[in-house]
DNA sequence: TGTACATCAGTGAACGCGCGTTCACTGATGTAC
DNA sequence: TGTACATCAGTGAACGCGCGTTCACTGATGTAC
């Protein structure tokens, strides 16, 4: 059975997901939690406390492949592994970039929010350094010249996903249709821009 | 003299920009306005119609040099535009980002704005587009290959210009210091690691 | 020119509603003896 | 085993506050005659 605690968190980022931050009252979260709104402050100090734990405990965490993304280094083709990683950071945007974007519509909160990430050490440009830090095994495995402007083309990668991300999200598109396909050849075709300036 | 709806649009703007989107209430608007409440409601129909009005004509139009961008086609060095090109898209982020990223708090504004936008049928994907446009001019003038990823290169390009913006975002970097010249080398090394998929 | 009226940006005060939060209470479960 | 008490997730109802919005009104400006 499933504890109230989480399924105040599961309610709340349901709502979030589809109504916006903005709309998560604390009547809808206790609705989509299936609890009463006063159970909500048996488990949370307050709404923010809320919010919070939902950011901490539901968002998808940054690690690509469980953190083994340094382990595909050196084993089959560049290219391919590119294509495999963007794939895999498109998907994480996908998951996270609507809400992480929605707290900048409270200053208050992002900034609670950035205090509980950096105590952590941790933060939105983990992502770009373990890219970064792929780039510079494969580097080192000698299928990347040395010289090549590494930092620069994980921030291409990481970029245009974040991009294509936020334009599927601005017109709505939650569901996979004929539009991923061209979706997925426009990521493809991002790791074709980038290749050139990395191979040995 | 400024008239009173120029005020409450300029103080509309401020409060978003300082106090995110969720505390922009009447209150605070009038109060960057030097106007009353009720004042607002003498220019606008409700609070939702000052935000969309700030949205189409505060925010900047994603015009690249006043959309004079392909007339640099052909003239100076590739590389050299390409800095150019990317640290305007950069500014052009700085600008709203913030702003639009809040939208996605409440998903029926977006929607509002979507629409409005759309019947503008402009939209941002319009930033990738020009940029492409760009690149396909240098192609015609033979400075690019034929055959390259321009698409792609047009996505790395802005994707790693707003990704970079987020980043400075989220740790509230308003004012250039000495974070400035990291950031404008990080734009420059996206530019070298999407030159040489591009060069002829 | 003076007078009567229309227009309109603006105000202070009030309104009602929905929000986040608290209160007193219940019922189930665990535990000491 | 039965009894008395503690704990705790949960509830319905109420609370006060701040929000967006409206109201009756004012004062300045324009205009017809």
């Amino acid at each position: 059975m499933m504890s109230g605690r989480e399924k105040i968190l599961d309610g709340a980022l349901q709502v979030m997901r589809t109504r916006g931050l903005a709309r998560a009252t604390t009547k809808e979260i206790a609705r989509a939690a299936g609890l009463s709104e006063a159970a909500l402050y048996k488990h949370f100090q307050d709404k923010e406390d809320i919010f919070l734990c939902v950011l901490k405990e539901r968002l998808p965490p940054v690690t690509l492949f469980n953190g083994g993304i340094d382990e595909i280094a050196g084993t089959g083709d560049l290219a391919e592994n590119l294509r495999t990683i963007v794939r895999e950071i498109a998907h994480f945007y996908e998951e996270s970039l609507p809400i992480a974007m929605s707290l900048f519509s409270d200053s208050q909160l992002l900034a609670q929010h950035r205090r509980s990430v950096r105590a952590k050490h941790a933060g939105p440009e983990a992502l770009i350094d373990r890219v970064a830090g792929y780039l510079r095994a494969e580097q080192a495995c000698g299928k990347i010249r040395s010289g090549a402007p590494i930092d620069g083309a994980a921030a291409a990668l990481v970029g245009a996903c974040m991009h294509l991300s936020f334009l599927a999200r601005f017109d709505q598109i939650g569901k996979r249709t004929e539009r991923d396909s061209t979706y997925h050849h426009a990521l493809s075709e991002v790791v074709d821009a980038v290749l050139p300036g990395l191979a040995a």
